[in-house]
RNA sequence: GGGCGGGUAGCGAAGUGGUCAACCGCGGCAGACUGUAAAUCUGCUCUCUCCGAGUUCGGGGGUUCGAAUCCCUCCCCGCCCA
């Protein structure tokens, strides 16, 4: 990994550029931070990015840490809004953090990490200690974080334990000894706090800070996350990967390019040079496709999405990997059916579902919702484009 | 502590006694089309034994032939003053 790449591709900004450079160049194994938070999610390839940047870190023989902030997150973490968030026990962290060290293992390299919990140093502080800390941040400083300014104009509400969190996360760096800190570029400011903190208790290196963008989810126009469902999970199946990258907008193929695969900077450049003159964008939507699912599962998963792909939904066949599903009897009202196997999940979904002309039974349409289907003999279930079902009685 | 405003389907947001299962937008789903699960267009979007019926509009109680809409009470949220 040369040090080019690592300062430049998938870089929003860095704080200091060129004290990382000299860092780098001195050939000492310098200690990244990636701050992360337990509350236990599916990691989407909108982290990938980051973890990606730390992979490469890794490879150029830097010592990765990740700094999980078990404290703060039994505190229950304030930016919320509305719902305060359930305080997590020390068992849900391990799992939760067990499940992402397993799902990050995808890209960072697992043995050569240091992990290490914020909780170490927070539970043993006391009231002096911390006064001590906060003494080291003014409130204006704080204040100057676009979210708090904006509103702390509008007269919105700011709770004490927010304006503590960027101190808590200054703090992490202090302990670390931490040379450089990884994160979105939404997180600049903490991660500048930790600057300034390592700078106040006279740490031996002041971290640079090194953020990466923001990753649109499939819409195109929000970051993706789980929660608007707009994501491309990174343990999801080779088929569910390659579709959603195929549902994603034209204009997103070159950013995925750079944030998500390792395709070279040439061949990026040159892929959005053909694009620019009028090759179909699908083309490379394709190879993303291929790219993301040979990341995540292999070579061969890849090559067989894309023709079940093509089969299914260019040429509209159906898929061979078709659950299956035994029921009891064999006598069932279609509306019945899709409902109990779950392919509707009311009964008037279902009764709109037939009437829209999206289900069908062995390739056909069912045209009336009254229709019996006799499952003495195996039928493949349809429901809409996507699900499907093979239906037969138990033996 | 005082004053004011507000809590409506996944989200946003109308509606202030009957024609409200509730306008509209987003999201979601289906169909058509296609270069894709893109874009566009059309339709659907609480549930049920879909003829019709049953439960909904922060919780509970009440007034009324009839309430999301009025009254009481409780809970929650936001703003202002202290």
């Amino acid at each position: 990994m040369d040090n080019k790449t690592l300062l430049e591709r998938g870089v929003a900004d860095i704080i200091v550029r060129k004290e990382l450079e000299k860092k780098l160049e001195s050939g000492k194994k310098l200690r990244i931070k990636l701050g992360i938070d337990p509350t236990g999610s599916d990691l989407h390839i909108g982290h990938g990015v980051v973890l990606k940047k730390m992979r490469q870190f890794q490879d150029a023989g830097h010592q990765a840490i990740l700094l999980i902030g078990d404290y703060t997150a039994r505190i229950g973490d304030p930016t919320g809004k509305s719902e305060t968030r359930v305080m997590l026990t020390e068992e849900e962290i391990k799992k939760n953090m067990k499940d992402y060290i397993d799902q990050a293992s995808k890209i960072l390299d697992a043995d050569k990490l240091e992990i290490r919990y914020n909780s170490e140093w927070f539970e043993k502080m006391t009231m002096a200690d911390v006064l001590n800390l906060v003494a080291k941040k003014t409130i204006s400083q704080i204040l100057q974080r676009e979210d708090f300014k904006n509103r702390f104009k509008n007269e919105q509400d700011i709770s004490t334990a927010e304006i503590l969190y960027p101190i808590m996360q200054g703090y992490d760096s202090v302990m670390l000894e931490a040379d450089v800190e990884l994160g979105g570029t939404d997180q600049l400011f903490n991660m500048l706090v930790g600057r300034d903190l390592q700078k106040a208790y006279e740490s031996k290196t002041i971290q640079d800070v090194m953020t990466v963008p923001i990753l649109e989810g499939l819409d195109g126009v929000e970051k993706m996350s789980k929660s608007l469902n707009n994501y491309i999970g990174l343990t999801e199946s080779a088929t569910e990967i390659f579709g959603k990258t195929m549902s994603t907008p034209d204009e997103l193929i070159i950013k995925y390019f750079e944030l998500a695969t390792d395709i070279p900077a040439g061949e990026i450049e040159a892929d959005k040079e053909l694009m620019a003159n009028g090759e179909n964008p699908r083309n490379f939507k394709v190879k993303l496709a291929k790219k993301l699912v040979a990341l995540y599962h292999d070579e061969a998963a890849a090559e067989k999405a894309e023709q079940d792909f093509i089969n299914q939904f260019q040429k509209k066949e159906v898929p061979d990997d078709i659950p299956e599903k035994k029921l009891k009897e064999s006598n069932w009202s279609v509306i019945d059916l899709i409902t109990e196997t779950g392919l509707t999940s009311s009964k008037s979904e279902a009764r709109r579902m037939v009437e829209q002309g999206g289900v069908k039974v062995d390739g056909v349409k069912i045209a009336d919702i009254g229709d019996k289907i006799d499952l003495s003999e195996e039928k493949l279930i349809q429901v809409g484009k996507r699900k499907f079902l093979k239906c037969s009685t138990q033996d």
